[in-house]
DNA sequence: CTATTAAGTTATAGTAACTCGAAGATGGTT
DNA sequence: AACCATCTTCGAGTTACTATAACTTAATAG
């Protein structure tokens, strides 16, 4: 069976290998073994769940909530209705979370647009209506 | 012309007053301005600033970034290029944050659909080859 | 006209989730 | 034997809040 130190674990993450040390110290990663030296010793599973834990953390999910759910995973086919309480609510606040996220991305879009027009057109401080958006709304006090 | 305290920004944009706060004081709200009280007075462009300030938090932009972007604003239409490049950047981010954030959505539906299985059909302990996935990855010592 | 309440202020401390550096152990290579 | 890489723990630093304490001021209630 294959086994992995921690920074080939980091290297297959995208994590440092503080993170997951961070992570395992703070018992997110509770089969991780140690060999004679004392140095961790991750499973392919190991990785599998890691992976896991990164995804609920990159969707909001506190560390402590996170903990909370692997301790529930651990204890075994009794919690599921739990655990399925808690997939289903990250699922709502993801899809709430990517709404919010593609709302922002339009309000980007159109600064980048708006940046685009003034270099191509070149007007230095136009008298348009649109002039206090133009200059962020920030500047309402220069007059 | 219409101003705000701290709680009526907070209630307005959703952060907390400690948020507004600790914004201004960090140089990210340039023009709100003092009574004579020295209580923070915010004009509806200040409220306007402060929602783009919001937006590129939650796309992800750091503080210090967010401030190096609040001076280029401040100091005027010669650094248009330069902010153009700054929004180009975040939209790019954003555009991949949001594509990640749907492959973690389908991770955890996955989970959810998983979870709704287990307990409609209601096995305890199945010796199928998903057998491994279905304990989130976390048991292969168990044996 | 004082008393209490509400809301503001600053300064400082606490928290979450990393992020890093120091000091030391172990194992392999020249 | 010396060196280098990689592991370990521990403690400190960072970011972005979040909360508390101590204080000031303005408004209303008795």
């Amino acid at each position: 069976m294959a086994t992995y130190s921690v920074q080939q674990v980091a290297k297959k993450t995208g994590l440092t290998t503080y993170t997951v040390r961070y992570y395992h110290d703070h018992g997110l990663l509770p089969f991780v073994q140690r060999d004679k030296n004392n140095n961790r010793v991750f499973s392919d599973s190991d990785i599998e769940w890691l992976e896991m834990v990164t995804c609920l953390r990159s969707t909001g999910m506190p560390l402590d909530q996170i903990k909370n759910y692997t301790n529930l995973v651990v204890e075994g086919e009794d919690t599921v209705p739990e655990r399925y309480q808690i997939m289903l609510d990250q699922q709502k606040r993801t899809i709430n979370e990517i709404k919010e996220l593609q709302q922002h991305l339009a309000t980007i879009k159109f600064k980048v647009d708006h940046y685009a027009e003034i270099m191509e057109n070149h007007e230095p401080d136009s008298f348009e209506p649109s002039n206090i958006h133009e200059k962020e709304s920030l500047k309402t006090e220069a007059k």
